[in-house]
DNA sequence: TGGTAGACTGACTGGGTAGTCAGCAAGATG
DNA sequence: CATCTTGCTGACTACCCAGTCAGTCTACCA
């Protein structure tokens, strides 16, 4: 129906549509059950198919556990950016990221799961495999560079900007494992608010005293 | 050689220094390979034994990990509250609690291995199994009343002083987890201080400006 | 020296699963 | 209607490993 070379109909369309579909029953089961625990059996019959389907699209059970953690994560890294970049002070920015971090952890907590496991496995085997590690890197980099940018304005005192940000980064993480493991007696919006309150004040310039 | 009944000797000794001796084994195996790439066979080689005499000391390969986990996990809270209980003022406290946990965790790194995944296992399996909550808990305590003083005596503003010691507690594992992955270019000390410091500054009592 | 108890061994079993592939069904084609 | 194509199936293979247990080894004693 369209030039051969660039035609993206029909099969392609089906194609993707399945394999978005498998990344879905994959990404609930790995949640359930972490990468181990999982089989092939599983992800199948979660996606309405037989087994051998599943290796028609991905070549292995690792292929199908890094396309859905890679999916998730660049989904949540986009909303980061975005709404990041649309706040106006710094303190709005550590707000943003902090609450966009823990409410899409909260709506999609088998991509908590999996993103934790994930994290496990990166200690557990040292350098390699260094997914997480890098995309740490890019959704801290967009509060670092604010941080930077407060540092210089003189609306904070004078810190590390990287240390801030990962400071605030691994608080985030905390609180959504333990939002998600015990439960919260508060609203997200004042979890995330009683975070950036302490950052802030931790960052308000000297004013002379001790 | 004493009363059978309380008598510690000889095949009670030999059979606590193989225990030991098990458990220094399970802790490397786990730690390089996680749980379900850890094999009985590897710990029983690590040890110098063969597979079947492990299980004249331990009924399962859980229960060598859970023997494994639990024993560092008690040293490090014991280390914490000695510690902690030894700082005389809230800040000495906040420095002790992130040094001390830091400083353990990069002396056993295996452990810290065991401990990322312990997590993440809990984490997955939702409310069941709950070591570390229960552990989290009663390391967090220590810091927290601490905190709860300081806050009664005015020394530093009205905080939740949970909250505040289960962010101190998020910032320090996510240090440990950067040191072990990435190395660091500082030492424990100035990382701990910094967190300290960031901390600190946040609890200083409101001086009236906004 | 012969005999016993108890610690230790490691080949084996049973259960489980990643990945394969011969065959099937259903639509297209002539 | 015969044949081809293509996407799918699920029984099957090959492997792995937790846990077992019949047998060995050693220390000790009579």
């Amino acid at each position: 129906m369209n030039d051969e070379s660039t035609a993206p109909s029909k099969e392609d369309v089906v194609a993707e549509f399945r394999r978005r579909s498998f990344v879905e029953a994959a990404r609930r089961v790995f949640g359930e059950r972490g990468f181990e625990q999982a089989t092939m059996d599983a992800i199948a019959e979660a996606a309405g198919v037989a087994k051998g389907t599943l290796y028609l699209y991905y070549p292995s059970k690792q292929a199908i556990h890094d396309a859905t953690f890679a999916a998730d994560m660049a989904a949540m890294e986009a909303l980061i950016t975005e709404r990041v970049g649309q706040a106006t002070t710094a303190r709005e920015a550590i707000e943003a990221f902090v609450t966009v971090r823990t409410e899409y952890f909260q709506q999609h907590p088998d991509f908590f799961r999996i993103y934790v496991a994930e994290i496990a496995r990166e200690v557990a085997t040292g350098t390699s495999g260094r997914v997480c590690t890098a995309a740490v890197d890019r959704q801290t980099r967009s509060l670092q560079s604010v941080i930077e940018k407060a540092v210089a304005a003189g609306d904070v005192r004078v810190v590390d900007p990287e240390a801030v940000a990962l400071a605030v980064f691994d608080m985030s993480k905390g609180l959504v494992g333990r939002r998600l493991l015990i439960g919260s007696r508060s609203t997200v919006e004042r979890d995330a608010g009683f975070l950036t309150d302490l950052i802030w004040a931790g960052l308000a310039p000297d004013r002379g005293s001790k």
